[in-house]
DNA sequence: GCAAAAAATGAAAACGTTTTCATAAATAAG
DNA sequence: CTTATTTATGAAAACGTTTTCATTTTTTGC
């Protein structure tokens, strides 16, 4: 390993000595400020590049007391629907000249504090966060909000309203499109699974789909719908359940995609047929949906659009300055879409 | 929206004004320096944490020119084993104190080109790249290599050697295993889809394909294997190359799983049975090849130990502090399984 | 051509930390 | 009890940028 150092970097004073000005007017050139000739910031600029000058972010941050850079927060990233949202956001944010944090609290909720503090602490400007499952008390977000730091809540939200702005996916329509789908395919029985009624995502599927059903003059039997954590095991035991009954479902709608898969798994034991004795319909539109046989139904929430419209809302914040709402304010919704697929 | 501003932040100034001492002490207290007392460690700390003291990172990383940020460019978040990497580096960063700034190539080199000098701008200590798969020429990378950046390279790396630190799976080992695996299983003539020999992954893979025919005395002959884009359409097509000849093959080795499942798509589609009349084997171990029917034999490729590996050798080099190595070194390589499922 | 206004630039302070150098206090050696 | 040594603290400069205020230069209106 040779001892090469590191180039020495240039900074504004270079480039103002080279030219004999002052590092002010520099730095106004550099940043475009009005009250500089034309010229100058000709020369600034051609000067800069000659010389591969580098704006330091640490000196420019400091003066002006900004980070450039945004936290968030997510229960795992390897979740297809947040890759998605994260790759949107992450690019949208580079552009706007912003870096991104991003922590995985893998669905744990003391993980989900600790990451919270560590980023107030990091300085970001921001938070993003798509919560845990558990969440129910958001007072270590109103903590740093009470800071100043805005907060962005996506896809799992508080349930009540929130300070903090919300962009969430249309899971009310969603349960909605979900239900009224097994019931224009001819189901005559549909059991739900769904998540623990603390999130706000479970809850909106539910009230959809049980809004479907009524629509139809169906009941929504206690014995028809269950309340699991979505986990592969969970949605195997669920499916065990329904069909342990004396009327088994001819249809079933599951809160996400994981336990859509289980179930379809279940059937393929029992040598259900599907879709011909149980449709199945899923949500979030995962790619494993798409490749299993039969593929699954599901619910397509767009997440780049749930990205881009968290960056929109998030810029707006930024630009107000650290003046925090003092009131509640409504949810940012985004559409979905059923796709319809062989399951079904 | 209320005008509530942003509470005025402590600094080490307001410490030493509570403890009447001075700035440079409190800083030393802070960063556990040999010549202080401990008594006053004790107070300084105390009276930080009453203060809800928190460094400012710009004002510390001006003074000793740190950003405690690491850029990463990775084709896509998306692909599950990125994803288990990318978590277990940001994690491990994270207890080192250090941020992680995570860009996506989208597989493309232009954009690659592009992040590498964005991310040298945003003065990122260290690089980590899992390259795209047509980065032949890694000039961009030494361009930045040169001003003294340590650039780790994982998974998707140099064919021949380079300057930079590389960790990488043993593709060699996984090839061998899926040949030798084919051919325990009873294979007479197995088929290999390979990517393009441009990339070490699937020149290696291939490789060690070809050894374990060799050492069961079966030939490779050039029809039973294809180089294309690994994706689900150029798979397909390869399958109907490769059963459109005479003598069909009764096994096939793909490069990577997405391939792996549109074989087995394939298959499904010609009524070939699998595992009975085709036998399949992946790479990667992509969750989707444990759900399709059958599930696809693929090799284990432990992308939490490369990417704990990625971080030993980074706080190494972060260590070295812009000793840039002259010669060559040779790739750090983990160790692959082969994973015996039903395809095979 | 001159005053007034506008445009362009410079000087210097400030952001919060770390560190060098100097100095003071405490301890050890004689 | 000195003197030398170690330990502990402080003063001040430095990191590179931005911005306020002052000043100079240019333009405009009459």
């Amino acid at each position: 390993m040779s001892k090469r150092k590191k180039t020495q970097e240039n900074t504004i004073i270079h480039i103002a000595e080279a030219l004999k000005l002052s590092p002010a007017t520099i730095s106004r050139a550099l940043n475009d400020h009005p009250y500089v000739k034309a010229q100058t910031k000709k020369d600034v600029l051609e000067m800069a590049a000659q010389l591969g000058y580098r704006r330091n972010l640490m000196a420019s941050g400091l003066r002006n007391n900004k980070t450039k850079t945004v936290g968030l927060i997510v229960p795992r990233i390897s979740m297809f629907f947040h890759a998605e949202v994260i790759t949107t956001i992450q690019n949208a944010l580079h552009q706007q000249g912003y870096k991104l944090i991003i922590c995985q609290s893998s669905d744990l909720l003391e993980l989900e504090k600790e990451l919270t503090e560590i980023l107030y602490a990091s300085r970001v400007e921001a938070l993003i966060v798509a919560c845990t499952l558990q969440t129910i008390d958001f007072s270590h977000f109103d903590k740093v909000i009470d800071q100043g730091l805005p907060v962005i809540f996506y896809d799992r939200a508080p349930l009540n309203g929130h300070r903090a702005t919300m962009v969430v996916g249309d899971d009310v329509h969603g349960g909605y499109l979900a239900g009224k789908h097994l019931i224009d395919r001819g189901c005559k029985r549909i059991a739900h699974l769904s998540g623990h009624l603390s999130s706000n995502l479970y809850r909106n599927r539910l009230s959809g789909f049980r809004q479907a059903l009524m629509e139809a003059g169906m009941e929504l039997g206690d014995d028809q719908v269950l309340h699991r954590e979505l986990s592969a095991e969970e949605a195997h035991k669920a499916m065990e359940f329904f069909f342990s009954k004396e009327v088994v479902p001819d249809g079933v709608f599951l809160a996400n995609d994981v336990s859509a898969i289980a179930a379809l798994q279940f059937a393929r034991e029992r040598g259900i047929p599907v879709p011909e004795k149980l449709k199945i319909v899923g949500y979030s539109n995962d790619p494993r949906t798409s490749i299993i046989s039969p593929p699954i139904s599901t619910v397509e929430q767009f997440p780049q659009q749930v990205g881009l419209r968290v960056v929109t809302e998030l810029m707006a914040l930024l630009k107000a300055e650290g003046n925090i709402p003092e009131t509640d304010t409504a949810p940012i919704v985004i559409p979905v879409e059923l796709i319809s697929r062989a399951s079904s």
